[in-house]
DNA sequence: TACTATGTTTAGTAATTACTAAACATACAA
DNA sequence: TTGTATGTTTAGTAATTACTAAACATAGTA
């Protein structure tokens, strides 16, 4: 039977997917649903997840928001219809530049700022007669900070990016290459 | 008193990294390491960085083994010293490709391997009759993969470079400008 | 041999996390 | 109003994790 045939490999997806999920730091359960999201011809409402994920309501509710936030599924209401119905984004450069646009606000950010901070602390030193140590602090935390601005310039520049194709990332590839 | 104060400005910085490895899945414990050693002029046994960062042996014993896999810290050995000196790698771009070179063993390839099979897996029906909803899902895994197929290709540019300097990040903005 | 210095492994613990079950909130319908 | 369909929040739980303390292993020294 066929049908079955396709709900086992769907399955072995869902599982792949929620591995890679969890390597990432996130419930697998987000992996989950966006795998049977990103197979399904159509919108599926959260009770649909449910019944072909096996997780309950509130861990689909919750999961669900996440991945909305980060621009991995889109919400759909249909008119007359108070069901949510939801649809997984199938564009995954746009989804990694949504990602990238949510990094101002993170916990990340705001340490990757403290390294800054430690730059500022260690040049408002009074102290005529830094110390070795001191100096060596210095130049190190003013590598790695030249390190975290380079990274933030090209991500700054990938997001800004309306379009990023296949085509684009060969470029990249064929600049590295040289 | 200004060592003292390098002592706090090193704290802080000390905990600004281990927010950092906790964002990115690691334990705290690899930041503060790392966050020590970075800014030590000269290579430091166990032992005194279990006194600079007041985690016990055990737990710097096991952390510092990530680090040197990952290529982040280096193990020294003095002739005639029994102990280990452990110096942090300065150099980003080198630590970001040794990172990406250890990717094929991971859990994280094998991931992605499983949605490859799940592609084979579909092409691999003898069914004539195949459903609408077994193209679509064919369609989409076919994209799914040839994105991944994308990324690796990507990443495997980067890990052969012998060198990427600033220059060769500059570079690629600009392409990205375009 | 026994003793010391070093690093590793192990057993147990506290904190975190992703989940379930169920209570709750809200909108719509009868 | 009460009842029903939907989604959210909460309280509790099981699994995981990063750590500590201490046992252990090993190499060199007296």
């Amino acid at each position: 039977m066929s049908s079955t045939e396709l709900k086992s490999i769907k399955a072995n997806f869902t599982q792949g997917l929620s591995q890679i999920s969890q390597f990432w730091g996130f419930p697998k359960s987000m992996g989950a649903i966006f795998a049977v999201l990103y197979l399904s011809p159509n919108a599926l409402s959260l009770d649909e997840i449910v019944a072909e994920t096996a997780f309950t309501k509130g861990a689909i509710s919750t999961s669900i928001r996440t991945l909305a936030r980060m621009g991995l599924v889109h919400r759909q209401t249909k008119l007359g219809d108070r069901k949510d119905y939801y649809l997984a984004e199938d564009d995954f450069y746009k989804v990694i530049r949504s990602i990238l646009k949510g990094r101002e606000n993170s916990e990340f950010s705001r340490a990757i700022d403290s390294v800054g901070q430690t730059l500022v602390d260690l040049q408002a030193s009074s102290n005529q007669a830094r110390s070795e140590e001191w100096e060596f602090a210095e130049n190190r935390v003013v590598e790695m900070k030249s390190f975290f601005d380079n990274l933030d310039n090209l991500v700054r520049v990938i997001t800004r990016l309306e379009s990023m194709s296949q085509n684009t990332v060969q470029k990249v590839i064929g600049i590295l290459k040289n």
